[in-house]
DNA sequence: CTTCAAATTTACAGCGCTAGAAGTCTGGAG
DNA sequence: CTCCAGACTTCTAGCGCTGTAAATTTGAAG
């Protein structure tokens, strides 16, 4: 059964090794009768084809890398779902290898440095510490589009959202039920992510546009990307007398991380403090009270990366497009609807591009 | 820079393709200045080996098929985090390839007949429907550790926890708590997998052992592994005048939505139900309460499974060995440890073999 | 019955690398 | 100064499959 080669089948049905290549690969120019016979030989011997042998000869192997900090974080496994499912239906259908990097310079420059060549067809990347030249340096001529607001050189492609936008939309949501005191969770304490910042940014432009004024002290950093340091941090700012009414949370993990802070101290949500997520992974549907979020439009984010991957590795060899994708922000109860007065926020607010 | 072959650095440095192979893999035998030499020249050209010809020439690839339901369930994000981590530096360190099954007969089928063979070394593969009979009648050649409690070949390897008596334990927790109405909430309510079927077993022992008796109408079904599908079947429940005082969950997302599902119904956890879940994810620690789960050994768990791949990989072909990894009850608010009275219970209840 | 173009099938040269056999070159012993 | 073991290198096959070009067969027209 197994070592059957498609020699072994060419003999036994008498035939070329092309041809029982060509019935293999349902090429046309095989007549009914000779494909019968050579389907019944492969069908005796149990053959199928070497997935080596063929990615040797062709030069491809179907595979793309999917590199990212962790999959342990929801929002990657969710990714890696969507992709590895758009990924199997697109071109020649791709699986996925999983690259975890942990976040770190060395994960990431491990990443783009394995020593071997040829493994993958290509990569899609979201890269958190690594600086744009040493990507455009590092990656030799392995296809990669990047994913994410970090760091990206002019002649690599990258798909992201627009995160100014949503932190300033998320923001203006928790002003417009009349918070004034509205912090933001979750950043690095130290060496500020890209992401980190430009959700920062975003924060202060909504409360701006609130007419509310930003200050340094309602910035609360947590040690990681995880509910329970975000829990520790902010319970720390309250315990020390921080007094808020709205929380822009840098992502969910933080936000439940929050839930969590504040239930402990009997602060209710969203009548004492409103609460606002970011990435609207599974669970923020069933947390306690659910958490009004930012939605990456994941799907999109996928195939718009699928896609650019596909022309980079057929060949295109522009310069690097940048798309950016829809978000929205996603109403539950952590911070609801502003009840009535305000007129309702425009779409148009919501949706970027 | 690409399409620099062994050769090219053979002819570069002026010698055969076999020494730079020798200097590449540090062979012996190679003196210090040809290794010197060749080595320039793999400097100058920028040479990386190409994987494919590696591949096909020793008939490995180095990449391990991970395959099972869906990687966003965190127990499987979890499990290939840890199977990528310790397979890095097994063997000549293993890649992963992510493969899902979304649960279904055919996912799995799909999973085990890839018509190309060679792709992977081995693979690791959670089954959730297939029968004992198709695995072992599908994989081929290919070699395969198993992994659950669901259906296995007894040729096949396999590791698991013992989930009768984790689900007892947990029972009892529960019980020694002074409850006396506790449920089970999260099996499938349509052909019960292997894993909901054992746990059950093992409520229902943890009951009687207890004192209590189990009773149907405290199994809650639900339609989905996810909180939603939970909370939704024990709010129904509870709406239809299910009195319950204590809750053992098939697995931590049912947990979560009965936390939700509680919640929403102003009763307390644990002082009016006491809930215990099932995995130890990352969430149970900051959901408010803060979940009891039954942890199992997840490190031992993906060691022994590598270690046995890796053999049957080497070409051990002995019977299949079915392994059994620990597990522990991890006590936190959701049903603490009970106050005093009854004697501590011994660790050996919690700690199998 | 030829004849020729179209339709099929075959031959064969790699894809890039590894491994075992075979060859070459040391330096010390005889 | 010759010979030989041991140390290093080179030779030479493939690994299993595909793509191109050449060879063969087929079928319709003449």
């Amino acid at each position: 059964m197994a070592g059957v080669r498609l020699q072994d089948v060419a003999e036994r049905a008498g035939v070329s090794m092309k041809t029982v290549s060509n019935v293999v690969h349902h090429h046309p120019h095989v007549s009914a009768s000779m494909r019968e016979r050579v389907q019944r030989a492969i069908d005796e011997l149990g053959y199928r084809p070497n997935a080596l042998g063929r990615q040797l000869a062709t030069g491809r192997t179907g595979l793309l890398a999917l590199a990212f900090a962790d999959v342990r974080l929801p929002y990657f496994s969710e990714l890696a779902n969507l992709v590895s499912r758009i990924a199997e239906t697109t071109g020649t259908g791709y699986r996925l290898l999983l690259e975890e990097t942990e976040g770190t310079l060395e994960g990431e420059r491990a990443v783009l440095s394995t020593s071997e060549a040829g493994l993958v067809d290509g990569m899609l990347f979201q890269p958190a510490q690594i600086s744009a030249r040493e990507i455009a340096e590092r990656h030799g001529d392995l296809p990669i589009v990047l994913l994410g607001e970090g760091s990206a050189p002019l002649t690599m492609d990258k798909v992201m959202i627009d995160n100014v936008a949503a932190a300033a939309a998320a923001t203006r949501h928790i002003a417009a039920l009349g918070r004034k005191r509205i912090a933001f969770l979750g950043h690095e304490a130290q060496a500020l992510s890209s992401t980190s910042r430009l959700r920062i940014l975003g924060y202060q432009e909504g409360l701006e546009q609130s007419g509310l004024v930003a200050e340094p002290a309602m910035l609360i950093a947590s040690d990681a990307v995880s509910p329970t340091a975000s829990a520790r941090s902010l319970g720390a700012a309250l315990d020390s007398g921080l007094r808020i009414d709205g929380l822009v949370c840098r992502d969910d993990l933080a936000a439940m991380g929050a839930l969590r802070a504040l239930h402990e101290r009997g602060i209710s949500i969203p009548d004492d403090v409103a609460v606002v997520g970011w990435d609207n992974i599974a669970f923020t549907e069933t947390t306690f009270p659910s958490l009004t979020t930012v939605a990456p439009n994941l799907d999109q984010l996928a195939r718009v990366a699928l896609d650019m991957l596909v022309e980079r590795i057929a060949g295109f060899d522009g310069l690097g497009r940048h798309r950016v994708v829809d978000f929205e922000l996603v109403v539950r109860e952590s911070a609801p609807a502003p009840l009535l007065a305000s007129p309702p926020l425009d779409d148009a607010e919501f949706t970027a591009r």
